[in-house]
DNA sequence: TTTATGGGCGCC
DNA sequence: AGGGCGCCCATAAA
């Protein structure tokens, strides 16, 4: 009897529902519009009416607040209508973001696009997110996006899903792919709870005091110095690889760049201190003082996401850099005064969704328990943990040469049907031919010049070829990448409902709030008393994450779950699941 | 002056 | 000849 598998999903219009508050509700679609002037058009759930946008949040509240009746918001993006609504206080339960299913359903191969055709449709196809709330652009917004009709659009993709042969895959992804877009809007507004003057403290420890208008602070001053004195060149400057490459010219050392990791291998006593430079230089750049200055306000740090802003469905970060902010500062994330970070990380998500997705039954055996890579090697598969690693992570690469490359082929015979799924998707991917994730989002067509005649010199030929090849491994991971990434929509778009429900009252970030969302990890901020119960909802979230997507075929999602203070402390304090 | 591209590095 | 991103810089082109 799964209780939470049958509180989460629901039947809407004949597709699958991710976020609802009860069963047995009926529930309805309520679809915005823009109309000129500040008004919003609102039709569908037995309503038609229009409204000022300053009452929009007063309206919403009051279907939000009774479960009963609580509908599924219809706009053209949660980006623009969303953190309005959370600024006054009104957190939505559910929605369907016409833009990004849109995208979606575009490319989706089991889908006839020319269901998605009519009016308005040109308008639909072109548009782009909307802007950051923390950046918004200063040119008003394309009046062709303004004032779109969100019901015809809505019925459009009704119908696409409903006549598609893959209709409940599909509704599961486009539930999935708008609640991600209401968590995106949540964190954003909710922000990671930053501490200022512990980020300051690191960078003036390593740095030397915050430097005025352009210039270097002390530290990468006098690194820069020794390195010029080093290689006896006065003007040189570290960040040019011409200044660099003909400095270690002179001083008889020729290597093909200026990578660390060549460096690394060169003996020469300037090395060293470039070396620092390199690693205090990108801290400076990338999350020095300036970076504090416009993404750190209020003791919040507020980075913009964009769902589903790469091909594979990943998320992408397009101000602040969320998904990929250093180690290094993470220990300025910091939790209120009586308040935790419970920060939980999924172990080898990839590998665990490549054997939900194929059903190889030998690779979900050795994935029961924390660690998949040495449950291969308890089965007899491989020697080691690294050779287990070096071979799963060579076959979702596609890796061809070396330890990597070797590895793969002895794998193959044992993980039959996780490697063919792999192959076969590589291989489509080399004929030129879309491949899908399991839920059905398609890849980008390879497109251009595929078609073109061959007939340029042999040089073009080994180009097409070369390309061919990399499309074909971009095909192979693009299966598992996104497949990993549905999961981890459904992971989060459930985790946000069991938050909400665990109980406080009063905004989102009063309660138990997912602030940071990093692929395969989640940091939620929640009161210390209720750790342990966030600590449930991740894992049962995470265990409804895998029937949701996998049905049946059960796969385990372990997860590594730290309760602590500090961000930088996450990890080290791991505790078992499920303790 | 702005814009586009590629190297390099950070994250997954 | 190993997938996806963003961001910073230098450099070249416009």
């Amino acid at each position: 009897m799964s209780v939470q598998h049958a509180s989460i999903i629901r039947v809407d219009h004949g597709g699958l529902d991710v976020g609802a508050v009860g069963e047995g509700v009926p529930m309805t679609r309520v679809q915005l519009s823009r109309l000129p002037g500040e008004r919003v058009l609102i039709t569908g759930g037995g309503v038609e009416d229009q409204l000022d946008l300053a009452a929009l949040p007063a309206y919403v509240r009051a279907r939000e607040d009774d479960p009963a009746v609580a509908p599924r918001w219809v706009w053209d993006d949660t980006a623009r209508w969303y953190p309005p609504l959370l600024a006054a206080g009104v957190r939505v339960a559910r929605c369907h973001d016409l833009r990004l299913c849109r995208r979606v359903l575009r490319r989706a191969p089991a889908v006839d696009g020319r269901l998605l055709d009519g009016d308005e449709s040109a308008h639909w196809d072109r548009l782009g997110p909307a802007a950051a709330p923390a950046h918004p652009t200063l040119f008003a917004a394309d009046e062709t996006s303004e004032h779109l009709r969100a019901d015809l659009e809505d019925a459009r993709q009704l119908a696409a899903v409903a006549a598609s042969t893959e209709a409940t895959r599909l509704g599961l992804l486009l539930a999935a792919e708008s609640a991600g877009a209401l968590a995106a809007a949540e964190m954003t507004y909710a922000g990671v709870p930053w501490r200022t003057e512990l980020h300051e403290r690191l960078l003036t420890d390593l740095l030397g005091p915050r430097p005025l208008r352009d210039a270097l602070p002390p530290v990468l001053d006098e690194l820069v110095a020794e390195v010029r004195r080093t290689f006896g060149a006065p003007g040189l400057n570290p960040e040019s690889r011409t200044d660099l490459l003909d400095a270690l010219g002179r001083a008889g050392v020729d290597v093909p760049d200026i990578r660390a990791s060549t460096l690394r291998q060169v003996d020469h006593p300037a090395i060293e201190p470039l070396l620092r430079y390199k690693k205090l230089a990108h801290l400076f750049q990338t999350n020095g003082w300036t970076w504090l200055d416009e993404w750190v306000s209020g003791d919040r740090f507020r980075p913009s996401y964009q769902p589903a802003g790469s091909s594979t469905g990943r998320w992408s970060s397009n101000g602040g850099g969320a998904l990929s902010f250093p180690v290094q500062v993470r220990s300025a994330a910091v939790a209120d005064e009586g308040w935790v970070l419970v920060v939980a990380d999924v172990a080898q998500l990839e590998p665990r969704v490549l054997a939900g997705m194929s059903r190889d039954s030998a690779l979900a055996r050795a994935a029961q328990g924390a660690d998949l890579y040495q449950g291969m090697v308890a089965d007899g598969a491989v020697a080691t943990r690294q050779d287990a690693k070096l071979g799963l992570l060579g076959a979702m690469y596609g890796a061809t040469s070396g330890e990597s490359g070797r590895m793969v082929a002895g794998l193959t015979r044992r993980y039959p049907a996780a490697f063919a799924l792999v192959d076969e998707a590589a291989r489509a991917g080399e004929r030129g031919q879309v491949v899908r994730t399991l839920l059905g989002r398609g890849s980008p067509s390879l497109g251009g010049s595929w078609d073109e005649e061959p007939d340029g010199p042999p040089s073009d030929l080994q180009a097409l070829d070369r390309r061919r090849r990399a499309y074909g491994r971009f095909t192979r991971n693009f299966v598992v990448q996104g497949t990993g990434a549905e999961w981890a929509l459904c992971w989060i778009a459930d985790l946000r409902n069991r938050l909400w429900r665990l109980g406080g009252t009063g905004a989102i970030d009063r309660r138990p709030h997912l602030v940071l969302f990093l692929h395969d990890e989640v940091v939620v901020h929640a009161p210390a008393a209720l750790a342990d119960d966030v600590a449930a909802e991740l894992e049962q979230a995470a265990a409804g994450a895998g029937r949701l997507v996998f049905r049946d075929f059960a796969v385990d999602f372990p997860l590594s779950i730290s309760v602590v203070s500090s961000y930088g402390d996450a990890g080290k304090d791991k505790r078992k699941a499920g303790t």
